[in-house]
DNA sequence: ATTCGTAATGTTATAATATAACATGACGAA
DNA sequence: TTCGTCATGTTATATTATAACATTACGAAT
């Protein structure tokens, strides 16, 4: 499981957030039955690449369009069944995806993304939900699906300390 | 000015909405020297057709595509225009845009929309940027714009009034 | 009224994101 | 081992958005 919350900082060891996702995710499908392939598997792992919202067509480059992977459809397919499994979030402010750091339950993604650095970090706490289903029910609205994307400037950015495209 | 916060009544007489966003428009831009070209009222009125976002493309449509309108450019200036001025708001879900029922402040638009009939509703409450604020906060995190897209269904269209597409 | 600068719009082309539709292959259950 | 289903491959195209440059309209200053 990865930390919820908090930006992830230079140092932090990245190969751990992508080993844990990955373990998370055969853990959640072996208990369903739902078959994390290799190309998912692949998915998953180039979405955990950096803590950066990243664009189906860039996974796809990653991939190796030429060569291996095949088009358009491979990538939006795992992807559909990542997000589906909720062990990914789609950034719809960006058109991109980004590895949950709470998998399992399907939730809803909140999310901070800073403009410095470009790392988008997953709020866990309930408030903002609890916010949103107050207002919701005050209108008798029965909510699906919440979308909460917050751009800004995250705290080492503030410091002036240019961290750009950091893992 | 709009009202706000409650999914519009397929009764109610969207003129009346369409003729207080127009007049708002002209008012703000009237006073802080911006243009409100015939271009551009055209292309907010066709946002105002309905409280349903509606995308670049459909506007493109009725703004008449052959004889009259222009190319996709043309469209998509008019719509940044129009949000740069706070006339309008981006459904980033949809890639769609939608009326602003508060227009005049820059604001961060949270919404309810329904997936029966299709409607956005403005909710204009604090309730939800305050917690969203005090999220940030925690955080050290420095917000210049939030999302906040809710779906779902709203009360009317639960009661099994089949609404679907009204204005 | 004319000129001139700027802002707005027109035009052409193309980029970026996403899906439809159908063919092939892999994998597990019977 | 056969069969059915799910996953992937493949081709084509839809949808959304922007770049780059040309032309026009408009208002301010003369």
């Amino acid at each position: 499981m990865n930390e919820t919350g908090s930006f992830a900082d230079a140092a932090h060891d990245h190969r751990h957030c992508v080993a844990a996702a990955i373990a998370d995710a055969q853990a959640i499908c072996a208990a369903r039955g739902a078959r994390l392939t290799t190309l998912r598997r692949r998915v998953l792992e180039l979405v955990w690449a950096s803590h950066r919202p990243v664009g189906a067509y860039a996974i796809l480059d990653a991939l190796g369009r030429r060569g291996g992977a095949g088009a358009p459809p491979t990538v939006y397919r795992a992807l559909e069944f990542l997000l589906a499994h909720g062990l990914i979030h789609r950034i719809e402010s960006l058109n991109a995806y980004v590895g949950c750091s709470q998998p399992g339950e399907r939730h809803a993604g909140q999310f901070l993304i800073c403009s410095g650095c470009g790392n988008a970090a997953e709020l866990g706490g309930g408030a903002i939900a609890e916010a949103v289903s107050a207002e919701a029910r005050r209108r008798g609205f029965a909510v699906e699906r919440q979308t909460v994307e917050v751009s800004g400037v995250c705290a080492t950015c503030a410091e002036g300390r240019e961290v750009r495209h950091a893992g």
